[in-house]
DNA sequence: AAACCTCCCTGGGGGC
DNA sequence: TGCCCCCAGGGAGGTT
């Protein structure tokens, strides 16, 4: 999926076209996603008028006069801006269209993202974001933060780090590339990084997220921008997905591992 | 509690 | 060329 820098490209992407329009009508083509897309609710939104469009970790929200349409896009979901004549693909499951002819189209080849409707002054706002930890720009995330939360924890600090309940929007790509920036083993236990350590990785993730955002996310294969653009941080990728490539550092041959079902690139010697 | 594991899907790429 | 297996940016929900 996109991770935070990629839904972040997106909503600043698809913002300038939403905001102070007006929803047309929503159309789903396929409500089979993450979960089923609820249809007849989503018509409470025909007519409402677009006041912002927000991001919370991975979701995006489209706060209208009469509610919130939340968009996840699972791990292959993209959004583009586009006339609503054009005549949808395969895999373009929902449109929200607009009273200017033109629509919000959400394609999502494997059907992990989601699309919902949060009833105005709806409380809790969805369950879904109800644990989620601090953004990383929160200033209640930090090495103090991490270490306390890390305390006593026996699984892996990249897993800790890819912990929604810790911090948000660190998918696997970033992991990879804020543990290999900060010099930490992504196999050792989060209890055993200092708080030192901690601070120099929550530096890390802040600056490589935010040179992420700036150059348009990373595409990997499918991602694209609100205009249908790929994202270019892919080139500035230190050791995610480099299999038989050198330590951009010390020239060491990475090394890789399998972490709860996901792969994992460091550096041996610079990593420990 | 915390730490694993599985599953939801389609499609691309490599090996044979 | 085709088939088959593995892998992929997420993350909820279930089991130990």
């Amino acid at each position: 999926m996109p991770e935070l820098p990629e839904v972040e490209t997106t909503r600043r992407g698809i913002a300038p076209h939403l905001v102070g329009r007006c929803i047309a009508r929503t159309v789903v083509r396929e409500p089979r996603l993450r979960w089923p897309v609820p249809v007849a609710a989503l018509s409470a939104a025909d007519g409402a008028r677009i006041e912002a469009v927000e991001r919370r970790a991975k979701y995006l929200l489209l706060r209208t006069t009469a509610g919130t349409i939340m968009l996840h896009l699972g791990m292959s979901g993209s959004l583009r801006v586009i006339a609503t004549t054009e005549p949808p693909f395969v895999h373009d499951h929902f449109d929200l269209e607009l009273d200017n002819g033109q629509c919000l189209r959400l394609r999502d080849p494997r059907r992990f993202g989601s699309v919902h409707w949060l009833p105005a002054g709806a409380e809790p706002e969805h369950a879904l974001l109800a644990s989620l930890g601090p953004e990383p720009w929160d200033s209640t995330f930090n090495g103090e933060y991490l270490h306390r939360r890390a305390r006593g924890r026996r699984r892996s600090v990249k897993a800790f780090l890819m912990d929604s309940q810790v911090v948000v929007g660190v998918g696997n790509i970033y992991a990879n590339e804020a543990l290999f920036a900060a010099g930490i083993h992504p196999a050792r236990a989060a209890g055993r990084v200092s708080r030192a350590r901690y601070e120099s990785l929550a530096g890390h993730v802040r600056a490589i997220l935010e040179r992420a955002i700036e150059v348009g996310g990373t595409t990997l294969r499918d991602f694209t921008d609100g205009a249908g653009e790929p994202g270019y941080f892919r080139i500035e990728l230190a050791v995610y997905g480099r299999t038989g490539e050198c330590c951009p550092a010390c020239s060491t041959p990475l090394r890789t591992l399998r972490q709860d079902q996901r792969s994992t690139w460091y550096c041996p010697r610079c990593q420990r």
